[in-house]
This record gives structure tokens, sequence and C-alpha cells, in this order.
DNA sequence: CATTTATTGCGTAAACAATACGCAATACCT
DNA sequence: AGGTATTGCGTATTGTTTACGCAATAAATG
């Protein structure tokens, strides 16, 4: 939505478009300079900052509307993208007053008022999708009705719009959880990457310490990295090497640790 | 829903009192004779099985809907639910047409005909929840539009309604996943029970064999479960041990098998 | 241009956990 | 009393994780 037509088209017949009581709330996680990052979007006249989101097309699938509503955000397609959880129980969700009142002040911008009875005042449910993409590859247009776009440090996040702090934090509960069950590393990650890089990923997502040269042996003995006969300039110190993801070995290692003790 | 004014009302006003487009499926796994089974409900004049389900009211939290359906279904409380996916993928969710002739086989008994632009005939997503629940305590009380209600094999499950096998698998495949990180066995098994019991849980649910004196060995140091004084009578063989969980072994166990290698 | 500093690369040894498997005890049947 | 299928409990072996030593390297410094 770029326009006021289009603004005002979708404030008086997206119900006609769009499935009612629901939306996708889109997590999306990159990695720049040893810190996990998050894209989060300001709204036009908003103080607080929230996820960016969207509402799922009356003809398309769940899976195709959270892909779309990300391409629209990062203007990239075929990313990572995994449904995680719907939020529904928040004292924010349930109350229509305060999501009118929130939707006014976004929609001030066009001249409309969103009534008690408006159709985005009603109850909505949210599904949370969280993405991964490769943070330098995410060049961010802002929407009519966006002022700002900005990536926030996981770990120094503010106070968010709705409960999006809460599906934030599920998120990030979430990816912790499937960092060994899924391609975690390869969608943060540039395809090439050293050592001290992937490190320091793996540490800030399960927030604990591992031995430098242990790490290495693991993820070598496992086959899920490859080291490349390349190095990296870094400034005052040893140059260390590039590596690259070995996406079958990947597979092989998850596999593995997936076969536990008893 | 146990008489015709109450099913009646349902029709005419249910979009009134619930939200349109969501409803709720419960994949209830109960353990039976070292069989992992699962809940299924046939509705009247219908061939196929389908999952127990229902609809979230308007004032209702998602959660507080999840435990009234489960409630109503098996007629216990406070048992363990879990939201694990929603499912608006599959095409017979997003097909209008066959949404509506399986309502009205349903509805036939109390005489109404669901029309295509009926609420009940409108796309909806559902949400799934699981359920873990001690088998001999489930009562099930048929409602008025259920013809039956079975515990099935989860190994050797029919055709069912709508993508109900989809939500199945991949139910089962998330309590495949959280067994190292939810008390499963606790909620799944009665207060007491047998080591050849528990080993042949984690074994169904794992789909792998265990050594069963290195189980015993493993639960024992990690002090998930205690031995009581008592023993079974199980047949022409020798009597085993009754065994009970300690929750707080349960909760530290969780903990530290969440602190893996790299 | 040798020295200092902060880093990376690669190895070995000890501690710990998982696996394989032996064998006595038990309950009942014949 | 002997046969059979099971459970209870131990020990030896194997494999994996953890702790840590030390040389190599890149650039800054006097």
């Amino acid at each position: 939505m770029n326009t006021t037509e289009e603004v005002l088209d979708f404030v008086h017949h997206g119900h006609e478009r769009y499935l009612p009581h629901l939306s996708i709330d889109c997590v999306i996680f990159g990695y720049h300079e040893h810190q996990l990052k998050i894209l989060l979007i300001r709204h036009h006249q908003h103080d607080r900052w929230s996820l960016p989101g969207g509402y799922i097309g009356r003809h398309e699938t769940l899976t195709e509307a959270a892909n779309r509503i990300l391409a629209e955000k990062t203007q990239l397609s075929n990313l990572f993208l995994e449904q995680f959880y719907v939020f529904g129980d928040s004292p924010t969700r349930m109350n229509r007053i305060e999501t009118q009142q929130t939707h006014n002040t976004t929609y001030a911008k066009v001249g409309v008022t969103i009534g008690e009875n408006h159709w985005l005042s009603e109850r909505t449910l949210s599904i949370g999708y969280y993405a991964l993409v490769d943070y330098l590859n995410v060049v961010v247009k802002p929407e009519y009705l966006v002022d700002e776009y900005c990536w926030w440090d996981a770990s120094e996040l503010p106070e968010l719009e709705y409960d999006h702090n809460e599906i934030i934090s599920k998120a990030f509960l979430t990816l912790r959880a499937q960092i060994y069950q899924q391609p975690v590393g390869y969608n943060l990650l540039p395809k090439k990457f050293t050592l001290p890089e992937i490190h320091a990923l793996y540490e800030s997502i399960l927030d604990r310490q591992f031995d430098r040269r242990n790490f290495r042996k693991k993820l070598l003995a496992l086959g899920m990295i490859r080291q490349l006969p390349e190095q990296r300039k870094i400034g005052p110190h040893r140059s260390p090497f590039l590596y690259e993801f070995d996406l079958e070995g990947y597979r092989r290692a998850v596999e593995d640790l997936s076969v536990r003790a008893f």
C-alpha cells in the first residue's frame, strides 16, 4: 500500500479480500557484527515500534500469505519462514477499544476514522511466523503508512505495540529449540563465513559459551561445514579461514543429533 | 450440544457467539497396553472419522477455548494441552463446496440445510492442540451429533475427514520432538507404572529400541522417576516394581538435557 | 626490524556418558 | 522339579565431551 487510494480501499473493502479476526506477524531475524537482530517497523504517528505483519487473503493459502507479507517487507522471496504459534490470549487482543485506538492513529494520515464496529476494530488472533534472512541482503522500502524500518538488537528491544514483545520472546525460544533441527546458521549467515562468526552466532542464540576449539572440531566432525582455501582480512589479527555450509552434511547431522540417549 | 434446539441455535446463531473462519482441533493422546492411542469421533451419518474440535467464543481467550473443548469431549479439566500448529493450506480447507457438503451431512439429523453462504461453509483455518491424558481416566459421553467415540491405535489410523490425517502427523512429530522438553510420560502414564511400561512408551513415541537395562539406569540417574516398594502382578513372569515420577527431578532432567554439545 | 598484543588453527589428555551384554531372581505353567 | 519368559542389577568397553597447551599470524609500536 503506497498511495492514499490504496489505503482507503483497504480500510473500506479489506474485509472483502481478507479473512477477518486473523493476522500474521513476522519476526524477522538477521545477524550482523556478532549480534542477533530483529527487523521492526514504526507506523505513522506511533511512538512504539511493532512487528511487520499483514492479513490473509480469502483465496490464499496460509503459507502463501506469510510469504507474500515477508516479501512485501524485505523485497525478498524464497526465504526461510516457519510458523511457530498463534497468539490469542493477550488482553490487548481481546479489547476492541484499544485495537480501535491504535488503528485510528495509523489511519489518521489518510483522514479516516475507524469506528467501534469497523472490521479492523474486531478481535484479531495473530499467527506468528519467524524468518531467517541474510542481514546484508535485506533492502527495506518503507511503505506509505510506515515511518521507519530498523534492525534492533535482539537483546535490547524497546517496548512494542500490542503483545509483540511476547511474540518475539516465543519466537526466540522457538529459534533456540530449533537450532539443532533447522538450518538456522545456513539461513542467518552469508554464503561464506568465518569460524568466529558462526561460533558467536551459536553462543548468542543458545546463551552459553562454547570452547572455540571444540566447537570447530564438532562442526567439522559432523560434516556440517567445509573449510575453504580462502581467508578473510580482519584488522590486526591472524586471518581466519572462510567456511561454507555442506547442506547434505547438515541434514545428516540433524538426523544423528536426533538419535539421543534413551 | 445435546438437543435439537441447541444444535439449531448453534447453526443459526453460532456466528454471533463464535469467531468465524477459525476452529480448534484436538489430538488427544492416550496410552494403553503398550500402544499409543488417539481419540477419534464419528459424526452422525459420516463414514469417516475425525478429530474432536470446536469453535472459539468471541469473549474467550484461545487457551480457554481449547480447554473448554477438551473438557467437553473428555469430561476432564486441567489436562496437559499444548497448541502446536495452524492448518490453513489444505485444499479441503480452501474449498467452500466440500466444507458445505460435509456440514450438510452432519446437520441433516436436525433437518437443516447449510447453504453456500452459511457461516459454517466459509473457509476455516484450524488451530491444532494436542492433549496428553491418562487413558483410564477418560469417560467419553457421546454428544447428540456424534455417533461414536473411539480410541484408535496411533499406528493404525483410518482415512480421516478434511486434513485431519495431516494434523495428526504433525501432532505426532511434535510429541516426539517435545518428549525431552515436556513431561510427556508423566501425563500419559498413570500415577504408578512399571519400567517395561514407560520403556515401551518411549520406544513407541521415538520409534527406536532402547536397551531396557540402560534405560532404567538413565531414568534413575536423572532422578526423573522413583522406585516404589510395591510390585505389580503380571501373569507368569517376575513381578516388576512400580515407579512414580519425581516432577522436580523431571524439571532438572529437562534442564540438564537441554545443555547440549556445542 | 625485532617486540608486543590479540587473535586463530590445531593438537592431546582426562572426564564423562552411552552402549553392549552377563547372569541371577522370579512367577507361573507343565 | 524343570522349563520358559520375564525383570533386576551389575561390569566392561566404546565413544563423546570437555579442558587446555602451544604455535602461527596480522598489524601496531618503538
